[in-house]
RNA sequence: UCCUAAAUAGCUCAGUCGGUUAGAGCAUCUGACUGUUAAUCAGAGGGUCGCUGGUUCGAGUCCAGCUUUGGGAGCCA
């Protein structure tokens, strides 16, 4: 189907007859020889072309520039020069399309993250992206394999929700109204009535409540789709739109949904090492270029070896308590080098998630049993336990080095009277999620789950810093050119 | 949204105390050389110094506002 790529042809047999069509990287001319270095994107290595000076006639060979596009046919010949095994003897040469050197903004030099963002139309072109898409598909890839083979079924929870009381964050309005003629009620509010599916709808911030309700019927499910926040966020670690994998398991408790988590992001991690080793070694390279400008105590572990630490070695897991006590007794608050207070009951701050993980224990580490109070209504509540000075709930967090929170997740209150009484302690009115309160009236059982913002893992497979440079085309305040 | 830093050639940056014609490397073009590896060497072209206003005899440089971007914080995945 279709033509053969270059990550094939590279392990063609010698004397080969290939048909290469790609985009020129580089093209070197020498006295007796044009090299024309063309990648198609199927893997982060160019096959090298060759042709006889003269060979390629003027008029074609001033067309093939960096970037353009091209179709080679010849021989896949062992290579005469040094650092490629094989190239291809060209035998002939057409030009698909020709990219100005004047004004194609990708040169063969190296550009900086914040340049290409302004460029992400063409952005995939270059090494550094065209890695870590391959990665990204990868990881999604090892996901879908994963639930799969553990029994899970994808649920497509819709994007479209008229619930705005999953409290997860702001959101997207979805109307068809006129935004310029606003149909008013009597009481001179606007009226939804009007509107497409008769009421106030926005895009979804989480698929959970629904995965819930899939997760009563099927027992093992898991959604893996878009999700939008309207917050006004500006970090290297937060989009607008991005990708939740959100499975939701009945008969789980919180333990179980633990060692799920770490389980699964074993596997999809070894399963991209396994899968991308010369992206991720080509993406180590670069990263140890961009470290040599930092002071030797501030590098961190080259990628390769982050990734496989992180696989072998057990997440630690300790409650919010015990994190609490650690922190009391650290250095940093001792000598109060920490801007937020510690006390039990406040929501922990980046500062107290990163000492616990990258000062402390120096691996990931799962917190669990957090406060109620700052804790979402659907966390199963803990029975009073005289060693925490107030209630809590089965919640638990992941958290990674470099990243902070890449998991947040929790055994679901299956008790329906608590659930209520919760839902009226924080302001939601129970009504409206009729639908959802049905699973506690109808056959409950206990159940359990996570969230996994998808595009914080392959920030940390990648090793890349900034959020938006492990999406194609970021969505984020003030940013949705493309 | 808050704090902070920045915006000068296509890209990455330098530009001293406010002073004459705006600097480099890479890229591009031209030439030389070479089984080359982001080739090398020589030369050339390339600028509304983010925008608006102010101070000044004189502003890339100082001041104010705005815009955009980086980093950090909050919100969270």
């Amino acid at each position: 189907m279709g033509p053969i790529q270059i990550k094939q042809i590279l392990e063609c047999k010698i004397g080969t007859q290939v048909v290469v069509k790609g985009w020129v990287r580089t093209k070197r001319e020498s006295k007796n020889a044009v090299f024309i270095a063309i990648n198609d994107g199927s893997t982060i290595h160019t096959i090298q072309a060759v042709a006889e000076s003269g060979q390629i006639n003027e008029d074609t060979l001033r067309l093939i520039t960096t970037g353009s596009c091209v179709r080679v046919v010849g021989l896949l010949v062992a290579s005469a020069g040094a650092g490629q095994a094989v190239e291809v003897k060209i035998e002939e040469v057409e030009v698909y399309g020709t990219a100005d050197p004047d004004h194609y903004p990708l040169q063969p030099k190296k550009h900086s993250l914040e340049f290409l963002r302004e460029i992400a139309h063409l952005r995939p072109r270059t090494n550094t992206f065209s890695a870590i898409l391959r990665i990204r598909h990868t990881l999604a890839f090892a996901i879908n394999q994963y639930f799969n083979d553990h029994g899970f079924f994808y649920l497509h929870t819709p994007i479209i929700t008229a619930s705005d009381a999953e409290g997860a964050g702001e959101m997207f309005r979805v109307t068809t109204l006129d935004l310029n003629k606003l149909p008013r009620t009597d009481e001179g509010k606007i009226d939804f009535k009007e509107d497409f599916f008769g009421r106030e709808t926005n895009l979804t911030v989480s698929g959970q409540l629904e995965g819930e309700l899939g997760a009563m019927a099927l027992s093992k499910i898991y959604t893996f789709g878009p999700t939008f926040r309207a917050e006004n966020s500006n970090t290297t670690r937060h989009l607008a739109e991005f990708w939740m994998i959100e499975p939701e398991m009945a008969f789980f408790e919180l333990e179980d949904n633990m060692n799920l988590a770490e389980d699964f992001v074993k596997y999809v991690i070894g399963y991209a090492v396994q899968h991308c080793a010369d992206d991720l070694e080509f993406l180590q390279k670069r990263l140890e270029e961009e470290e040599k400008s930092k002071p030797q105590n501030e590098r961190s572990m080259p990628l390769l070896e982050k990734l496989n630490f992180v696989i072998s070695n057990a997440f630690e897991r300790v409650t919010y308590t015990e994190a609490i006590d650690i922190l009391l007794k650290s250095k940093p608050h001792k000598e109060k080098k920490f801007q937020y207070d510690v006390a039990w009951g406040i929501d922990l701050q980046s500062e107290h998630e990163r000492f616990l993980v990258e000062k402390h224990f120096k691996k990931p580490v799962i917190l669990t049993n957090y406060p109620r109070a700052i804790k979402s209504f659907y966390m199963k509540q803990n029975d009073p336990n005289p060693a925490e000075p107030g209630a809590t709930v089965r919640a638990m967090d992941v958290l990674f080095p470099g990243i902070g929170e890449i998991i947040g997740g929790s055994q679901r209150e299956d008790n329906y009277d608590k659930l209520v009484t919760r839902m009226h302690e924080v302001g939601i009115e129970p009504e409206a999620l009729w639908w959802y309160l049905d699973t506690r009236k109808f056959g409950t059982a206990p159940h359990a789950g996570f969230g996994l913002g998808f595009e914080r893992l392959v920030l940390f497979v990648t090793g890349m810093g900034n959020i938006r440079d492990v999406i194609p085309f970021p969505r984020a305040p003030k940013s949705a050119e493309f």
